[in-house]
DNA sequence: AACGACGTTGCGGCAAACGAAACATGACCA
DNA sequence: TGGTCATGTTTCGTTTGCCGCAACGTCGTT
């Protein structure tokens, strides 16, 4: 933890967000987002320091989420962890995106015609979640789940997104630190800004072994009725396997499936 | 205000529930609730009716949620649907759920109360899975080893199991030979079938001495979030204390048991 | 035995959330 | 075309519901 507040709370920045925006509601979901899949069970104290929130106000806020299941208590350890009534309400959540419903048949397709995994993907507080996968059929192929988070700029698809996306998102995931998870991660910002452009004037974006050394991916966006962004398609395998050509058929492949989908989704291309 | 408040409204009955609980957060969490599968669409003004709240009040909540990307707005027909945050934080609800961690607190509380080996068992290729148990507090009980494999159709959890699993498991359940353990086992298979649609119709399973002669066992099936069959909650223990009545204690227990698993494993009864 | 860290509870003050009413917009129909 | 009803949104004054403080009980470690 670099940073944090040392006894005072209420951080300051956002505190007069909005007018309407209710403070208690925004403190119980920053602890239900305070869990991450390798660290899912977390005590009062320690949620009260992740969130920077007094341990009694943590503690109501539990007690509250608890109350509706969204939360659970191990006796054992007074520990807490998500709860089953958020499974439901997350399921839902995924199901009601409709996006993939629409690009499911398109997925298959592809992981049909290419052999490699194919996502789904879309915004979600500057980050990329993958919401729907259909693994490839070889021995060896890139393995995602949907629900989980890959970053903007180390990822094809986020690229992808973000070089439609409005500047100020482009700003935003730009004014936070780029973490460089390979040589390859792009982490200089005048230089991912170029990225994007180029990803703009060819409608493609690659990740090159950006986030994990040997997987390569290739991105194309996903546009909506009113023309703006609803997510990526993204097409992932060994680097081997994934050819970086202009001409390249997969490219040809991912880039035609994708435009069917934006179409379904009542997108005219110009 | 020990009584209530003077004349507006606050409607009625839960209001004064726990002094620790956040109204603010359990009206967020109610409109969340809120959302179906078959109607995952909703405004401001029928969610405001469906849960009962005043318009704006529920307009609020709705601001803070979508700043949270807990619900997104549809600016085409003005309505709201569950956000792609809940979508994470709902499949690390789904990860943290461990069935036989999740189990255990329940299986000890069942040992306590009806003095009987309690184990917990999962469906695997075929057979029944024991993956954990509780022994019984007596002198003489049976023992059940984590582990071990059951037979499907010489074990009431099994029977428990395949009774709601696919058809075509079923089936080839059914293709092997049946061995006969004892006088009791089934093994014919359309008199299993018989039983299978019995337990089904009762949500209880029995094994009266198939397996071994003086054993006998009262099974019921534990679903998960997708109304999906994640194993079976058994209770065992020497003939003559396991009781084969309808309205017998033990069968309640056991199937209180079992249902208060599903529903922490999401599985919402119908 | 004393310490420290934890989860939990009681309490009084005050900001934060609330409801009523007004406003803005659009759909529908006469 | 004009009117009516429904919707979503904004404003504002009131007070209620929440918050932070401090104290308590209980573990495990020193």
């Amino acid at each position: 933890m670099t940073r944090k507040t040392p006894k005072p709370n209420t951080s300051s920045t956002d505190l007069d967000r909005h007018r309407s925006s209710i403070q208690s509601v925004r403190r119980a979901v920053s602890l239900l987002k305070a869990f991450e899949p390798n660290r899912p069970e977390l005590g009062v104290s320690e949620l009260s320091r992740a969130v920077g929130l007094h341990k009694t106000t943590v503690y109501r806020l539990l007690v509250t989420l608890k109350e509706e299941g969204f939360v659970q208590h191990n006796p054992a350890n007074d520990r807490y962890r998500l709860g089953p009534s958020l499974i439901r309400v997350g399921r839902i959540a995924l199901d009601s995106v409709d996006l993939s419903k629409q690009a499911m048949p398109h997925m298959r397709a592809l992981v049909d015609e290419v052999g490699e995994t194919a996502m789904l993907e879309i915004w979600d507080d500057r980050r990329t979640l993958v919401v729907a996968t259909v693994d490839g059929p070889r021995f060896t192929h890139i393995i995602a789940r949907a629900g989980y988070h890959l970053p903007a700029h180390g990822s094809s698809g986020g690229k992808a997104m973000l070089a439609f996306l409005p500047s100020e998102e482009v700003d935003k995931v730009l004014a936070r630190e780029l973490k460089k998870y390979t040589e390859n991660t792009f982490t200089d910002p005048g230089r991912l800004r170029e990225e994007l452009a180029q990803i703009r004037a060819t409608g493609v974006s690659y990740d090159r072994q950006e986030i994990d050394i040997g997987v390569c991916a290739i991105s194309v966006p996903i546009f909506d009725h009113r023309g703006e962004i609803a997510g990526a398609l993204t097409v992932a395998g060994p680097m081997q396997r994934i050819p970086q050509g202009e001409d390249s058929a997969v490219r040809q492949l991912v880039k035609k499936a994708g435009e069917a989908i934006s179409r379904e989704l009542g997108y005219l291309a110009k």
